[in-house]
DNA sequence: TAGTGGTCTAGACCACAGC
DNA sequence: CTGTGGTCTAGACCACTAT
């Protein structure tokens, strides 16, 4: 299959290029990395373009800039996970609870105008689509809404998810750059309540979660739980 | 040319003004706002400078674009940081919105069997307990019961609360040492729901928290949210 | 002083939406 | 078709850092 003419900008480029450098460990924590005139004559563009991957990184905390001086690979900043990506079967487990998942649904489906947005994609183009309800001693406790981005994990479609989750698969597949989340309180639809086994338009705790890999959106998945039965908790 | 004039760059100046529109009013959810060429004439400006000035306010999620149609208002949700140690006031406040609280019960009174186990104390100790609605331009977000430990917080019951949010008094008169957390969905009560405008039983967002502080617990607070207007959110 | 980033210009071509 | 945003150029002047 040859690659599409998927027109990638010149600047998009050349923060996939310093990302993979800084990924691949060529420039470390506080390194400097080239000037703007330098990638601008490494890429044959103005300095311009060169300007705005450079800033994009900068203001997503990669980069660190220094008038007068140069251009730094920002500290890389621990912060505690309230919500962690850990995965929901290594969670029952430590519980000392019984973890089983169902794979309800597995499709290419293209691109909605809603599930565009957060990939930064178009309407049409192709992703990757999964519905897994995950048990917990043979009760529901989560429904696993997961798109996924080929260009990501191509081989996304050829797991099986009964032996790993995907969560699990795509955190050795893509190294992660970083999560959006946000935590919701939603009545259950109709489908959402049957998978969980409760009422439709009973409270669902829905945890919704974007991530980022290779500068670009890798998975945007939506979990919703039985609000009856299940909490997010944590201490600091 | 005042040495002492401080440059704001064009750019800012003109996010400045676009955020100051929106903020005003005179721009409203799913609006369209001027194209860039009528910004660049308006402010004497060329296209490139807006565009930087757009272009940033779409990645904070303020605004978005469609590529031959135009700019719009993004529509905004209520949001909060998960890292809640933060003053919902504060936060409010933040966001360009107005803050407003209402006192519903302030009161002594003494710790139930369920209210004795998180504090520690035995059943029929003396505690403080106020119950306070929150409001987002005028839209309730918050309910917040909340029980204070006296032997932390003595003076709790002399607090104007309507200048000072409790949660901005304990975090002002008692180090915090550590904070447990839940969060979970639940239908809304009745007394609840009233407060919160919503029907009974419909879905909130409802956050536990338990300070420690001096070695004992300090405060133990329930925070409902409307499910359908409020999230919590962040990113790493 | 030489090199860096910070900002800005006045054009340009393109893809796309809406009429 | 016109008007919109998306991108890019080849310069420019400035403030700042390092030598």
């Amino acid at each position: 299959m040859g690659a599409a003419d998927i027109e990638v900008p010149v600047f998009q480029r050349i923060k996939d290029y310093l990302l993979a450098q800084i990924q691949a460990g060529h420039w470390k924590e506080g390194d400097a990395i080239p000037s703007e005139q330098e990638l601008a004559r490494q890429f044959g563009v103005s300095r311009m373009t060169v300007n705005r991957a450079v800033r994009e990184l900068t203001a997503d905390q990669i980069l660190t800039r220094v008038q007068g001086s140069g251009t730094y690979v920002a500290q890389h900043k621990y912060q505690s996970t309230l919500v962690a990506i850990k995965s929901i079967a290594e969670e029952v487990r430590g519980r000392g609870h019984r973890h089983r998942s169902e794979l309800h649904l597995l499709e290419r489906a293209k691109a909605s105008e809603i599930m565009a947005a957060p990939f930064g994609v178009k309407p049409g183009y192709a992703l990757f689509h999964s519905v897994i309800v995950h048990f917990e001693n043979e009760v529901p406790i989560q429904v696993e809404d997961r798109w996924v981005n080929p260009a990501v994990a191509p081989d996304y479609m050829e797991q099986d998810f009964s032996s790993m989750t995907p969560n699990e698969y795509l955190m050795a597949a893509a190294p992660l750059q970083g999560v959006q989340y946000s935590i919701e309180a939603l009545p259950a639809p109709r489908d959402i309540a049957a998978m969980l086994q409760m009422q439709p338009k009973d409270a669902c705790l829905v945890l919704k979660r974007r991530t980022l890999s290779q500068g670009q959106a890798a998975t945007v998945v939506t979990m919703w739980h039985p609000g009856s039965r299940y909490q997010f908790a944590g201490s600091f």
